[in-house]
DNA sequence: ATATTTGCAAAAGGTTTGCAAGACG
DNA sequence: CGTCTTGCAAACCTTTTGCAAATAT
């Protein structure tokens, strides 16, 4: 688990100060279970830090992006940059298309597809993005078995 | 392969007029190898038709999305509504990271994959995103075996 | 003390909408 | 002809930039 004191100790060991604005998106991020758009995450700490600008966020999460410690999800449409909390190398995201929850796994192996793929394709393949998407178990039970944006739809 | 008249015959079929400004965008769209944006379109088909408006562009490909004429790709920054030419059912992309060029492939079989992860997170999983990405063959020879825009990265 | 960071305002993109004029069928 | 489509202008939203004031270390 990333906690947003993790994610501050690595923020202010790369030599970057620690006001609390970013603090403040720290824990906004950390603690949520979905992925969010910035707007999101302006609204949600506003609530918290009612004086702080957008363009603080947009900055924060810039800093996040390149530091590693945010990735990003992709939605049905557009896949703005939605971001969500951390990743620890190599992982995929399974994503709730009704709660927008998002849990990660390890341990995709693809090697044999990626070979085939790449033997007919001429293609060499140096990386892939994977992201299964469907209905938690919370939101299953919630709304029963269908849930209100079953699609089966794929991106 | 799908030609801007077998993409007509299907605007037509539709009810729905064909103009020279969509028979434009159509030969745009049929003719490219690789992902467009809106703009890059809209600059494509004002070669042929200088008077057309960037709306028209847009309002076209909203068209072609409902029908479902066109996919999604996804490419490393924001994922913006990057279009390409035509699908067929179900299907995945890879892209060259240096020239756009985007190959189709079918046949992902991710069952087992599916199941394990389904089995472990909860989800009933419903669909999934799937894209390979590396340097097609021709770009390959072109730059050498890296290519300029090697980085193995994953999304 | 000083280099970073913040927040405002404004710019910059990209996408959508209202509406009158024009064109396909 | 009637309805659908176009194109302009303007509205909208999101993201970025310039700069002076505030602040973490």
């Amino acid at each position: 688990m990333m906690t947003s004191e993790k994610l501050a100790n690595i923020i202010r060991g790369r030599g970057y100060k620690l006001t609390p604005q970013r603090r403040a998106v720290l824990r906004v991020i950390a603690r949520s279970r979905d992925h969010l758009t910035p707007g999101a995450i302006y609204e949600r700490v506003r609530k918290e830090h009612p004086g702080i600008g957008l363009v603080t966020v947009y900055r924060m999460l810039e800093l996040l992006a390149d530091l590693n410690l945010t990735c990003r999800v992709h939605t049905e449409d557009g896949c703005r940059s939605y971001l969500m909390r951390r990743p620890s190398g190599h992982h995929h995201h399974i994503m709730c298309t009704s709660c927008g929850r998002v849990v990660d796994f390890t341990k995709c192996d693809l090697s044999e597809l990626q070979q085939r793929v790449s033997e007919k394709s001429g293609f060499k393949i140096e990386g892939h993005l994977l992201q299964f998407n469907g209905l938690c178990q919370e939101c299953r039970e919630k709304t029963g078995a269908g849930g209100p944006f079953r699609t089966g739809k794929v991106w």
